[in-house]
DNA sequence: CAGGATCCAGCTAGATACTG
DNA sequence: CAGTATCTAGCTGGATCCTG
């Protein structure tokens, strides 16, 4: 919606030093776009796609037998969301068969480092995670 | 579905030092935990709590102004989920008027950081994207 | 104040069939 | 091979009304 309607002040964010978390104030332009992205991670495909496209540049059913699970539709779907938001590039080899590659782009790439952030987290918090749900449905019942 | 398809060779991940992004391989059983964890994180209101909720302890109304645009159902709805997951706490006072308050419990509070690197991330490259979203809808009708 | 209970519109994602 | 088109079940989230 509104692009700039704060007069661009922060820039390069120098001010604060090593990621200060506190600082995160959520006014509604950051929020709204913070939030966009976090839709798209915590899109069901998304990531799955392009964690399997980080090890390398990859064709349509290739991808689709490494994801496994998802469909043709939604492999489809989520290529182009990918795509549109300059995530993963597209080549097309008109032959005959046609022949697609997909690949990430620079900025694909640069998003698998906070994700893999989260992705760490997760996998040192799961277990924390599965007693706390056991606990919480046990006292419900 | 398969729990230890693998015999659990890996435990303590000592053999990756820094992060090892390129090492995040996709196995079956890690690609579930972190997917379950996006799908928090991606969710509508779940961060935006989290985030209003970082700068202290509050009450469910103060909760719902802060957040703004959350329905009453749908905070309700984020808060037990969040409180199952141990991301929040929930402390009830009874009296008349009830009081509750809910705060971050200290895993929720670790959620942050992962997720503040993301916002970084979604703040650096959101002209990007932008950019990106106008050419690939210029290229398209 | 802090919800619980209902009802419902809209989007998501899977299955299936067809095509250049 | 790499899609597009169609149909539909199910989930998400909002609105509204009610209660201890």
């Amino acid at each position: 919606m509104e692009t700039t309607s704060a007069p661009a002040q922060e820039g390069t964010l120098l001010s604060d030093r090593h990621t200060d978390v506190t600082a995160d104030e959520h006014s509604p332009i950051r929020c709204q776009a913070v939030n966009d992205i976090l839709a798209r991670v915590g899109d069901k495909w998304s990531m799955q796609v392009v964690m399997s496209l980080a090890a390398g540049p990859m064709r349509f059913n290739e991808l689709r037998r490494a994801v496994d699970g998802i469909s043709q539709r939604m492999l489809t779907r989520t290529l182009r969301a990918l795509e549109r938001d300059g995530l993963v590039d597209r080549e097309v080899t008109p032959s005959v068969p046609p022949r697609v590659d997909y690949s990430l782009t620079a900025l694909g790439l640069s998003l698998r480092e906070p994700v893999a952030a989260l992705g760490v987290w997760a996998m040192e918090n799961r277990q924390h995670i599965d007693s706390a749900r056991a606990l919480f449905d046990a006292m419900e019942e």
